[in-house]
Formats: structure tokens, sequence, C-alpha cells
RNA sequence: GGGCGUUUAGCUCAGUUGGAAGAGCGCUUGCCUUACAAGCAAGAUGUCGGCGGUUCAAGUCCGUCAACGCCCA
């Protein structure tokens, strides 16, 4: 049998892959409990990075552990459309053919997008493949499906229908870049040093004049009035007058108004109703004038004035400070922090901006969303989450939900030419409802891509139909993404499904951190610190790059990634390869296998079987928990540290030419049972390697299941978890361990035997000893063992302490006792000082009172232990005086 | 300005009801021991951010201060 003596895993994953897909293992199976997850669809414009690899392989880990616990699961797929990005993208490549999409149209640009989205759109589900996604491809859906849509205008009309959904002109985020509205919450906000611009507006009658502080001076050309706060006394005798508005030659009015922030600047606010959001809301209390004096591209039009028509923003911004600089009326400059929007999709300064917006009126949906996770039925991890989606729920706004772009489901508003009747309605209207005009057009907006998204739940599984699928799998049980958008999606997804389906959409949200470089930051296009998890797939695979992820990322914690995290778990996957030829080759000559009450179980195998029923309770606890570093952690230490490093090599001797059919057929069974037992336990982190090696177990150790994937998850046998035999292994152990410490502190070669002495302090151990000599011999090189509760320390000989008995190494000649001397005094310390510490503890009668028995009765224990280590180690130490 | 989070070994971080400080990487030393040098074995390393409190007992609970980070306004 020729098996690579390192772990290739290109074929092996590619291989399973396309098996697991092609047998139909990654749709629901049978009719039993339902375990459903929601993919938070990626970007059609997407393509793979370190966060999808985070976000995708949680949610597979969880699919695969509750696949193996046997439920009907359903990780449903799908990608959105993401208008803004999208279009952008297209716009672009249009560009360079220096075309725009106001020449070539509406009909082409949409043309030309779909045209990209069936070449392109499938690149990040392909990319999931990849990593081993095992979603139901079959179920795959995208925002802009038919479908989708339909259930879009559903809900549209419908919201309209009972008045949560209007139009109107008011203040939204406006990018001029993408020359469309954005939510609040598309709008990112960050701490910038500004300049806060002080400027005098002289009075129209008589001397002297007010000084307005300003962040964005250009917006004075829009004013309409300045405001006080009525009850600052410094300006109650200025509310009423009237002030001309520097190089406008307009006159405004002071008015007073609450809002205003005596503290801040010189307490008089400049007031530009169409250009900020608070001045909207002055504006509107007082019936200002909304002066809009920029278009929608930042440009200042004819209202600016015809000195500033047609001059860019921040150009404007500099002619308006050279003149007021010029004419006297610029009186001071300070420097001033502060946070400045910035569009999520291209980074441009947002324009708070005057327009007419389709909004969803939010406060009446809130109410359900915030009572269901008040009770319980919804659950954020970590639960710290709770408190921001409570917070953000109760000072919940409208959402402005149009967008002025093209790609994306458009809004079904139509009006008519004639008598300007607006109709909502699902199907377009061939003729105006009021006048019967023919003359009708669609509004041109279309919906922010999260009116879409927001529907994910029941869209994607065919509402407004009834359908089974909605039956089956609604609600779902986990949703697992990034806290960056439970306002965006989450919230919103748990107010609609409760809205239009009467129920919750998951009951649990786990919300994981992000990734970031090994310098902290997060990983980003412009800071060029994200790796390609493609190429690190091709370099060390799917497997490695899953464990290491895994491993490294705790409960809701952010990941710090860099290439060196990745050999943890190239390293784990060749470590099992290996593990897994040594047994295949080790085994191919022993025919047969015994039934399992035929098997002669010696110490090492009941130790094992007792700690792989163990870690089968733990490791499903961390998974049922969503702890999966814990689960990842607690396979690791099994599989490496007690099944390759102790079992393995305890193996090794039965599967000599030494052994009896009896002992060779046990360990062979053993090792291949712990084995594949190993690999179910691993299977929801590492799925290939898990799977490859499985199979191959399964070529000599026959089981059920036709493959690893649709396998059953160990469920730990408690009576199998022997607290006796685990001691006993233990106690080998620590005496292996010490025997090879003494070794090495003698520097001798690895392949010189020795002999041991040892003195016992019960008779069980000499049993040990007597019973168990081969694993002394294999695993420390001790050649020939003396133990006896009676037995002598030779001269000279170098000793341990393990537990109660003290293990003698005689070597004549070779021992310098003042090293010795100085090696045992540091062991006494060590000794010493926990002896004090518990006795410290055992002498307070308010620990003995106060604390629980058992905790007490370890004490004593530890008294004891440490005690007779003292002890002996002193004796040692006397003997060299 | 409001809220949340973080601070534990050289680095990155675990540490779930308070009861003997852990992992991975790195480091030291010795080994090509016929599964694995992507390995094996043996080690070293911590005023658990500062101060104060509760408790028989605090990395863990409370208060406070500091530094850093995130979200919201």
């Amino acid at each position: 049998m020729e098996i690579s003596k390192t772990y290739s895993p290109k074929e092996i994953e590619k291989k399973w892959y396309d098996i697991w897909n092609q047998r139909g293992y990654f749709k629901p199976k049978g009719e039993g409990e339902t375990f459903t997850i929601l993919i938070p669809p990626p970007n059609v414009t997407g393509i793979l990075h370190m966060g999808h690899v985070l976000n995708n392989t949680l949610q597979d880990v969880v699919i695969r552990y509750y696949r193996m616990k046997g439920l009907s699961t359903l990780w449903l797929p799908g990608v959105d459309h993401a208008g803004i990005a999208t279009q952008n993208m297209v716009e672009k490549d249009l560009a360079k053919e220096g075309k725009t999409r106001h020449e070539i149209g509406r009909a082409e640009l949409l043309k030309r997008i779909w045209a990209w989205k069936e070449e392109k759109g499938d690149i990040i589900i392909d990319q999931l493949k990849l990593l081993g996604a095992s979603c139901d491809w079959s179920r795959q859906r995208f925002t802009m499906d038919e479908t989708l849509s339909r259930a879009v205008k559903e809900v549209f009309v419908s919201l309209y229908e009972k008045g949560l959904i209007y139009k109107g002109k008011y203040i939204i985020n406006w990018c001029p870049r993408c020359v469309t509205a954005l939510a609040n919450d598309e709008v990112e906000h960050s701490d910038e040093e500004g300049k806060l611009w002080h400027v005098r507006y002289p009075f129209a009658e008589g001397e002297g004049f007010v000084t307005v502080a300003t962040t964005r001076p250009e917006t004075m050309l829009g004013d309409v009035a300045v405001a006080v706060n009525p009850s600052d006394e410094r300006y109650q005798k200025l509310i009423g007058k009237e002030l001309i508005l520097p190089l406008t030659g307009r006159n405004i009015p002071v008015i007073a108004d609450d809002y205003v922030d005596k503290e801040f600047g010189s307490g008089c606010v400049k007031v530009t109703p169409a250009h900020d959001p608070n001045d909207f809301e002055i504006g509107q209390r007082h019936s200002l004038e909304r002066l809009l004096i920029m278009d929608e591209h930042g440009v200042m039009n004819s209202d600016a004035g015809a000195e500033f028509e047609g001059m860019e923003r921040y150009a404007a911004r500099k002619k308006v400070l050279a003149m007021l600089e010029e004419q006297g009326l610029l009186e001071k400059i300070e420097k001033h922090e502060h946070a400045v929007g910035h569009c999520y999709r291209c980074d441009t300064v947002i324009e708070p901006y005057l327009s007419d917006q389709w909004f969803v009126k939010m406060e009446p949906l809130s109410r359900e969303a915030i009572a269901v996770v008040e009770r319980g039925e919804v659950r954020f991890q970590p639960e710290r989450w709770t408190k921001v989606y409570m917070h953000w729920m109760n000072n919940i706004r409208d959402w402005c939900i149009s967008r002025q772009i093209w790609w994306g489901h458009r809004i079904p508003a139509y009006y008519c030419d004639d008598c300007d009747h607006m109709m909502v309605v699902k199907e377009t209207p061939e003729s105006c409802e009021k006048c019967g005009s023919a003359k009708i057009r669609q509004d041109e907006d279309v919906l922010d891509t999260w009116f879409s998204s927001w529907l994910w739940p029941f869209s994607t599984m065919g509402w407004p139909e009834e359908t089974e699928d909605l039956k089956r799998f609604l609600p779902t049980q986990v949703l697992i993404t990034a806290p960056e958008i439970i306002y965006l999606w989450v919230a919103r997804m748990i107010m609609s499904t409760l809205h239009f389906k009467k129920t919750i959409p998951f009951d649990t949200v786990l919300l994981h951190g992000i990734v970031r470089d090994d310098l902290g930051r997060k990983m980003s296009k412009s800071l060029g610190n994200s790796p390609d998890p493609i190429d690190i797939i091709d370099k060390v695979g799917a497997d490695a790059l899953r464990f290491s992820m895994i491993f490294n990322t705790p409960k809701g914690a952010d990941v710090v990634y860099s290439d060196a995290i990745l050999e943890t778990g190239r390293n784990f996957a060749n470590k099992i390869w290996n593990a897994y030829r040594f047994i295949a080759l080790g085994t191919a000559d022993i025919p047969g296998l015994p039934r399992e009450d035929e098997l002669k179980l010696e110490l090492a195998d009941r130790w094992i079987i007792s700690r792989l029923n163990e870690v089968a309770k733990e490791a499903g606890e961390h998974y049922e928990n969503l702890r999966l570093n814990d689960a990842a952690q607690c396979v690791f230490q099994f599989l490496w540290d007690e099944y390759c490093s102790w079992y393995i090599e305890l193996s090794k001797d039965r599967l000599g030419e030494d052994a009896s059919t009896e002992e060779k057929l046990t360990a062979k069974y053993v090792l291949l049972n712990v084995m594949q037992a190993g690999m179910r336990l691993l299977h929801p982190i590492m799925p290939f390697i898990s799977e490859e090696i499985w199979q191959s177990v399964k070529e000599q150790f026959p089981m059920e299941d036709e493959a690893l994937i649709i396998a059953k998850f160990p469920v730990a046998d408690e009576a199998l978890i022997d607290k006796d035999i685990a001691d006993e292994m233990r106690f080998v152990q620590e005496s292996i361990t010490a025997i090879r410490n003494l070794r090495k502190q003698l520097n001798l070669s690895p392949a010189l035997g020795v002999k041991i002495y040892v003195r016992t302090a019960e008779d069980a151990q000499n049993k040990l000893f007597e019973d168990y000599a081969g694993y002394f011999m294999r695993l420390a090189k001790v050649e020939e063992i003396h133990s006896g509760k009676d037995t002598v320390k030779p001269k000279p000989a170098v000793s341990a302490v393990v537990r109660n008995i003290e293990i003698f190494i005689p070597l004549a000649g070779l021992i310098d006792p003042e090293i010795e001397k100085a090696r045992l005094m540091k062991q006494l310390e060590k000794h010493e000082k926990e002896l004090m510490s518990v006795q410290k503890k055992l002498n307070n009668p308010n620990f003995l009172e106060n604390a629980k028995p058992e905790v007490v009765a370890k004490e004593r224990e530890r008294e004891e232990e440490n005690k007779t280590k003292v002890e002996l180690v002193r004796a040692q130490i006397a003997d060299f005086e």
C-alpha cells in the first residue's frame, strides 16, 4: 500500500465535495426535526475574503454538526444584488468606453448588468464550495429572482396600504458620487479634524453683527435664518431682528429655538433647512423656506448665486471663505474635531440633502421585534449585543428606502401624466384609475437592496406562496453574522418576519468578530492586507484554513490572522494523516476483525476508550453551545496528545511480531475504532480529511453509514467513562514522564536502556509496574524494573518523586552530587511552597467552616500528597550530605 | 456627549455557576526512536492594567482610575 508521507489536500477535497454534492447530502434529509441556517447573502459583486471565510466556516461547522446529529438540516444559500455596488462597477466599465448610463439608457444598462451577473455573479458561490460549504445549492436564491421580486412588491404595496410606507420631501443622506439617497445606517461616521469658521452676519439696520460658527461654510448660501436659544440672555434683544446674509444680499431673520446649544460656538446657529437635518427640523417648526443650493452631484446651483453656480462644493467652500476674508467677515478659525459621514460604498463625504424619497414607518414594526427579544424568543450571542439591538429599536427612525439608481427593484408606484394621480399597485396599470388616461409612468427610483434582504427568511422560501418549505423551515434556528449588520439586516428581518409571517425568523443570532491582520488592523482592500483565501486553500487546503480559523476564534471575538496560524491547521492535518498512515500500514497484515466482546482490553485500551467518550461528551456540548474554538481545541488535544502521543505509541508492541493474534486484533480494533470516532468528532471542522480517513478506516472496520458527512455524531457512553482507569493511566504517564525527565537531566542517549528501582506505597502500584513494564520499555527505554514497598535506594542514583512513590535510576560514577542536589532543592522548594499554601487554608477555621466539603477534602488530599513529597525529597537530599 | 468592549507567558489569545494560572506560535536543550522533522521528548517563562472593596477564598464579583478599540449621537 502506498500512502503519501505528507498530506496533500487538493484532489481529496475536490473528490469529496463532488461526491457529497452529487449524492444530495446537502439537502435536508427525512421528515424529522429541522435545523436551518440562512446564509447572510454575499454581494453578487463580491469575491471571497477572510471575513467570508470566518462567517461561512462557522455556519458550515454548525450545520454539519446538526446534520450528524440526525436532524433534517438546511443551509439556505444565496446572493444579493447589491444595488449601488453593482451598478457602480458596471458604470465604471461603461466609463472606459467613454459612455454614461444616461447615454445608453435604463434598459441597456440593466441588460449589461444582467449579462455581467450571468457571467461573473457566481464567483463567490464557487469559492464557497472550495471552502467546503455544505449549502443546499438546489435552493440557491438571488434577491432579484422572480419570486423574491414578487415578495418585494407584495410587501411594498401591503405596507403602503397600511400607511407604513410614505413618500415625502425630507433631508436624507445623499452621496453625490453615487447620486443617490442612503439610509442612516449606510453612512459611516469617522472623527476627523476639521475647522470651525466663525462668520459675522451684519445687522440689516444699524451697526454690529452676530457671529455664527459653522463647519460647512458653503452652506451659508442656503441660510434662511439665524437661531439662538430663547433662554440665552445674550441674544434676547436680537430675536426678530433682520440680518444681512453675506455674499448674497438676502435678509434673514433671527429666530429663537430650543435646539440651539448656548455653549457651542457663539451660541448663534445659522439655519440651512435644505442641507442639515437639525436645521430642517428648525425650519419645519418655524415654517422657513427650504433653499436648495446644490444639485445632485454636489455642485452649486443657481440659487447659490451667480458667482457660485457650477462650482463643486469644496471649491465653493474655498471661494466663500476667501470672499468672507476679503470682506472682513471671517472672525476666527478654530480647529474642530467632528464626525463626518461617508458613503459605505464609495467613501465619499455624505451631503445632507433635501429631496423626495420613500420611507418605511418603523416604530409600529419595532414593537413586536422588541417584545420577542425581551421574552427571550430571539437570543443574541454573545448576550451583550441584545443591548445594542434594543437601543437601536427603542430609538428607531424611519427608513429611507428609495435609491436614485437603476439596478434593483423598481418602486411599484405609478403616476398619471394627465391628472398626477399616484397608484401603488403590484401589477403595472394600463390606465389611470382616476381619470382613465393611458399616460402612465412608473416611479424612476428603485428600492434599497436591504428592502429585499430584510425579507430573506421567507422570500427565499417562496413567500407569498404558502409553500411546503415555509411550513417546514420557518422559523430557522441560528443566524450567524457580523455585528456590523445588526441594524441593516438582522433587526429588520426580525421586524419583517414578525409582520408578514407572524413568527420569528430565527431563535439564535450568533455574532462573530472580524478578521484582523497581525498588526490588529481590520482587513481591507485599500490596505492590501487581506490575503486571498483561495490562495491559502491552494497552498494548505480548506481543512487547514478552517481549522486554523475556528481554533483561533473564540465565540464572538475578533480573529487575528497571520500566515503563522495556518500552520496549526496544516500541521494538524498532517499529523492525523500520518496517524492514519501508521494504522493503515500497521494493521494491513492483520486479517480479520474481532467482535467487541472478544477484545482483550488492557489499560491503554480502556483508557483511550474512556477518554474518547469523555471527549465526545465535551465536544458535543461545545458544538451545541456554539463554542466552536473549544470544540476544536478539545478534539485537537485528544487526537494529538492522547491518541497519537500515547495510545498509538503503546499499541506498537501489540502490532509487532511477538504479539499474540488476540493482542493484535484487539489493538487493531481499538486503533481503528478510536480513529473513526475521532474523525466523527472532527468532521464539522475538517470535513475533507476526516471523510477521507473515515472512508479508508471503513474498509477494514465496517460501519453502517455510507459517508461520514451523514454519519452519527458520537454519543458518549457514560458507562465507559472510567475514572479509576483514567487515574491508573495517569499514574503510569506521570511515572514515565518523570523517568524521561531524569534521563534528560543526565543527558542519557535515547538509545541507552536503563534500570529503575521503584519504592512504591501500595500493592496496586507494584502491579502496574509489573503488568505494564512494556509501557516503560517502549516510552522510557526502561529495560529492568525493581519495584516494591521495601526497595532500597541504590547509591549513587538520581531520583524522582511521583505522588507517593520514589523512582531511582542508579548511575555509578555519572552523577555530579552538586548538580543533583541543586535539582532536588528546586523541587523541594516547589513542594514546600505548595504545602504551605494548602496548610494556610486548612489552618483557617473560617475556610473549614464555609467552604464546600468536597473543596476541603480536596485540599486535605493535596496536603497529604505534598507532605509525602516534601519528606521524600528531603530524604533524597540528605543522601548527598 | 451616550453606550459597549478589551487589558492574563515574548506574540496572538482561551479561562462558562468564585475553590491548585492554560493553548497555539515563539524560546532553550536533546533526538532523522522504521506514522509524522509539518515530527518526538524534556524544559523555562506570568505583581492575570493600577488602586480600593466584598468573601474563608478573587484572573473570575463590586467600585474607581488609566490605556486602547468599537458603536451611536
